[in-house]
DNA sequence: CGCAAATATTTCGCATACAAAAATATTTTA
DNA sequence: TAAAATATTTTTGTATGCGAAATATTTGCG
């Protein structure tokens, strides 16, 4: 089992994502994925009670970890109304596209000007063992995500930003992954990635910070709109307003 | 008494900050203006039952509050072991404008974007008064600051980019006073700030968000190397190891 | 006298309990 | 019958108490 297989299951041991020790830590993590792959409906009501006894606590851990999960805009909290989880739409998938593009953009004139040679190696021979277990397993989608996920993250990380690795790898990656999930982003654009990033890294690897930019705004930008065109389309099942 | 005279003292009322409503809010607010003016000192160790006896009330709003000190890096948490004030640094702060350069270049390229000629106007309009209410009260460092903060909060709100605006106005904005307050940054820049403030909308205006990106990341930039002089000054007692 | 182990104390995390506010249901009235 | 007002129930916000972990202190030993 290749070992970015634990990437998205157990929360990425890595600097950013501590393991969890406390039992709000725990149950957290276990929204989180509720959330992200949809067992709680978008636009749900959050009800406390309902939840702690659901996962078995009290409520005081509980409105701990949603303090965390407004922190990472999964849901949204209004004073002594209570909380919903957020909704998708376009214009929120826009809104947070512009975002990304412009951090990741800056993480990368960042790692190109931080990342070690060796740091920069490692995630080259990352890639190509992406490569290969990718043709291995064809149309595995999954490990398609954790190949993208580990290579963005790695990028992120040679910033050596700490606000910018914390915005990134703690507080937009959920609604990120939320949005790719719901809409079914897995199957194709699969090899396209894989040379996007091979670009990126190589850019990153000559020093040029300007190019890497640029190729990585351009590789979100198209990510965008590959799952933007999903909105539309039979795969996801619009909103039921109420 | 201008209007913008209320915009630092009771937290801008506007789209983004609410009044506070509950126990926790008020006691957040609190506390957060201590940290920033530093009666609470980076790097000092908070203790829950202090504070909850200091503020009186009881640990559960305090942990709430301190969970909101977190997100906006005013706090750093360690489970089981407590909380400390954020210790400021050079690198943190050049960070931390590194992050604010890029996302306010993408707020103004948005704002030329997005912002209605009346709100253009209406900006306009605000940097002329405040213009001339600083040249009535010279000196009078506070009132710099507060137009500043306006102009930036305007524009950011320009954006119409929810993330965007959530990050800039709630998560970074603290901190970012908090590095400006205690090196003592009143003084001087205050009729060059108005000059590149004029400059940035004019652009927003031109609806040339190119432009405007370049000036405000200038702009920000140079406030950034004024802050950095003050590191090694005598304004400045260097944190006490400990 | 210095250092390490053991004890004591503080502090954090969590559970329970109560009060106040919202939401819902019910009754009353036009 | 419909709308307004009131009553009831649910839910959120806050207070208190207890157990566990971490820190501080003391004690014992080299």
């Amino acid at each position: 089992m290749p070992h970015y297989h634990a990437i998205v299951d157990n929360q990425m041991q890595s600097p950013t994502w501590k393991d969890p020790v406390t039992a709000a830590d725990r149950v957290l993590l276990e929204i989180q994925r509720a959330i992200v792959e949809g067992q709680i409906a978008p636009g749900s009501k959050i009800s406390e009670p309902e939840l702690a006894k659901r996962y078995d606590l009290s409520r005081a851990p509980l409105r701990e970890a949603l303090a965390r999960l407004e922190r990472c805009h999964l849901i949204e909290r209004i004073p002594n109304a209570g909380a919903r989880v957020v909704k998708l739409s376009v214009a929120g998938l826009v809104s947070l596209y512009q975002l990304r593009e412009t951090l990741e953009g800056l993480a990368c004139r960042l790692a190109a000007e931080h990342m070690t040679d060796a740091e920069i190696a490692q995630v080259q021979q990352l890639l190509d063992q992406h490569l290969s277990t990718q043709r291995v397993r064809e149309g595995e989608s999954y490990y398609q995500e954790a190949g993208d996920v580990d290579f963005h993250y790695r990028v992120i990380l040679g910033s050596k930003n700490p606000y910018l690795i914390n915005l990134l790898c703690d507080e937009l990656y959920f609604i990120v992954r939320m949005y790719r999930v719901q809409l079914g982003m897995n199957g194709p654009r699969v090899s396209r990635a894989f040379d996007e990033h091979k670009a990126i890294i190589n850019a990153i690897a000559n020093r040029d910070g300007e190019l890497a930019d640029l190729l990585m705004r351009r590789h979100i930008g198209a990510s965008r709109r590959n799952i933007e065109t999903h909105f539309k389309q039979p795969h996801f099942k619009q909103p039921h307003f109420k």
